[in-house]
RNA sequence: GCCCCCAUCGUCUAGCGGCCUAGGACAUCAGCCUUUCAAGCUGAAGAUCAGGGGUCCGAAUCCCCUUGGGGGCACCA
């Protein structure tokens, strides 16, 4: 019994090009993603372009990069509503003829006043059923006039309709609160409702898993399924997520949209596993999972009915445990375009492969996100630092006794022949105990000359990267800007 | 205004009647490690389980009310 339903199961996820795909969206293709990888049923994706007016053009193929960013493959699609048309023309047809929907001529504007009155009336905004029962004389002059009609279903006036959700439980709608909504504009596109509803039929939708805002509309398509004596899909409403404010997430929450993140350096799988966590838990305290886990064990029992905050401190940190978790080599390949894009002009390129690579192994459990790799790593990769005098004076030290110390360090540093971390730091130890120094006192000192800030990867590896040449140089620089303050 | 949904630390959450004097994670603070930063480790603080009624021997868990929050009410999806 279980693996006959099991091989029928087909989710769907359709976005609309309306925008881009922002994480609300994602979150709602992951979890479809899940349900269908982990019982071994398909993924469909379908583009619901039926609002021409609303259309962002390159919409759809940032969908879809964002969709193969993540790794969420699918099965099947993109199809596109818009080529669907005759498809939805037939099946509103089948409704006008069999009386289970009309020809509305109401205009724009009457339907605007209607609705101002209504809302001025503290009545709720629905529409009057004006067209719903026309005389065939008042049809015949209405349509003399040219109007092109809009088709809307004809919802039951009494009763209620219910329906099952696989989250929320059993919701109750009566039918006075519903209005006779529009199947079919009067520009000859679907609305949501129908071709969503025609889609997910023709296509076999099984399981519908989509956000909690979809919530109210679902008995307008219950009613639909029945009116068209179909069976519907199990419907499965997921929490929604919410702006700091609380609020539906939206472009004034600042960076909403999934390639976003994908340009500040999240990593997809680290994105994957912190989406996942926003509405749904494995158990009391796992919180790092990779995809196939999340496959594995997902499960609509374990989604919650509340809405969550999207948290980015939590976000950052779970980027930095992935990012952590690279090989050298994995983390070069990835953080070489921020590099590439992010370094001033003036360093050469192409970058040396090998130089990064000695670099990034200092700078990958320094890193949050990609994005901050090339501020991390900059002072590795420039000829002039730009010194803050202020960092060197900020020491206990004044500036005669820092230039002395940096010149006697200088001095023994030429000789060095062996130019490695454990060799440096032998020296520089030694150094620090002839002058008298503390070692936090003089590494600093040195760190503020070779790397031009005092918080930077360990001193010795630091220059053990840089070479011998570069840290003289350096050092010479800094006594230069010190003899100025002297 | 009407309809629907929701309600555990600041945030994400565990909890599906007794294991809870409510567990974990992020963030915060402190200590350790340490040449700085980061990472790591240890610890602290943080939720009278929105409030009030019930039910029950027993409720964060079930029921009702109140309050609060969210969503919906388009020829948008």
């Amino acid at each position: 019994m279980q693996s006959e339903s099991e091989t029928s199961v087909r989710l769907r996820f359709a976005p609309s090009p309306t925008g881009y795909p922002h994480l609300g969206n994602i979150r709602t293709a992951l979890f479809n993603w899940f349900f269908a990888r982990h019982h071994g049923g398909k993924f469909i994706l379908r583009i619901e372009d039926t609002d021409i007016a609303r259309k962002v053009e390159g919409a759809v193929e940032v969908i879809l990069d964002s969709l193969r960013w993540l790794g969420l493959d699918w099965d099947e699609g993109p199809y596109f509503q818009s080529q669907r048309l005759p498809i939805y023309h037939e099946i509103a047809r089948k409704l006008l003829e069999e009386g289970r929907a009309y020809l509305c001529y109401c205009s724009p504007e009457r339907l605007d006043t209607m609705r101002q009155e209504q809302t001025k009336r503290k009545q709720p905004p629905k529409y009057d059923r004006h067209c719903r029962d026309l005389t065939q004389q008042e049809r015949t002059r209405l349509e003399a006039t040219g109007i092109t009609p809009v088709i809307r279903f004809k919802t039951p006036l009494e009763g209620e309709t219910n329906f099952h959700d696989l989250i929320y439980g059993q919701i109750t709608f009566k039918h006075d609160t519903l209005d006779d909504f529009v199947l079919l504009k009067s520009d000859s596109y679907p609305t949501y409702h129908l071709a969503n509803i025609v889609d997910d039929h023709l296509m076999s939708i099984s399981h519908v898993l989509r956000a909690e805002e979809w919530l109210s509309s679902t008995p307008r398509h219950v009613l639909l399924y029945q009116a068209l004596n179909w069976q519907p899909p199990q419907f499965a409403h997921l929490p929604m997520i919410l702006g700091p404010d609380r609020a539906k997430l939206s472009k004034r929450h600042g960076a909403t949209n999934i390639n976003e993140y994908q340009k500040q350096g999240y990593l997809p799988d680290a994105m994957i596993n912190f989406l996942a966590l926003l509405g749904w838990s494995i158990d009391d305290r796992t919180e790092l999972l990779s995809k196939e886990e999340l496959i594995k064990h997902f499960s609509l029992e374990r989604v919650g009915k509340t809405a969550a905050i999207f948290n980015k401190d939590k976000l950052e940190w779970m980027n930095g445990v992935y990012l952590r978790k690279l090989s050298l080599g994995e983390f070069v390949q990835q953080a070489m375009p921020f590099l590439d894009r992010e370094l001033p002009e003036s360093v050469r390129r192409p970058l040396d492969e090998n130089y990064v690579s000695e670099v990034l192994s200092l700078i990958q459990e320094r890193a949050k996100t990609l994005a901050e790799v090339p501020q991390l790593a900059s002072f590795f990769f420039l000829d002039e630092l730009q010194y803050d005098t202020g960092l060197f004076l900020k020491r206990k030290m004044d500036a005669k006794s820092a230039a002395e110390a940096i010149t006697i360090a200088s001095r023994k540093l030429e000789k060095v022949a062996t130019w490695d971390a454990a060799t440096l730091e032998g020296i520089l130890r030694l150094l620090a105990t002839e002058l008298n120094l503390g070692t936090g006192e003089f590494f600093g000192l040195l760190r503020v000359a070779v790397t031009g800030r005092t918080a930077a990867p360990p001193l010795f590896q630091t220059m053990a990267v840089l070479g011998k040449v570069k840290c003289l140089k350096r050092f010479d620089m800094a006594l230069q800007l010190l003899s100025t303050c002297l």
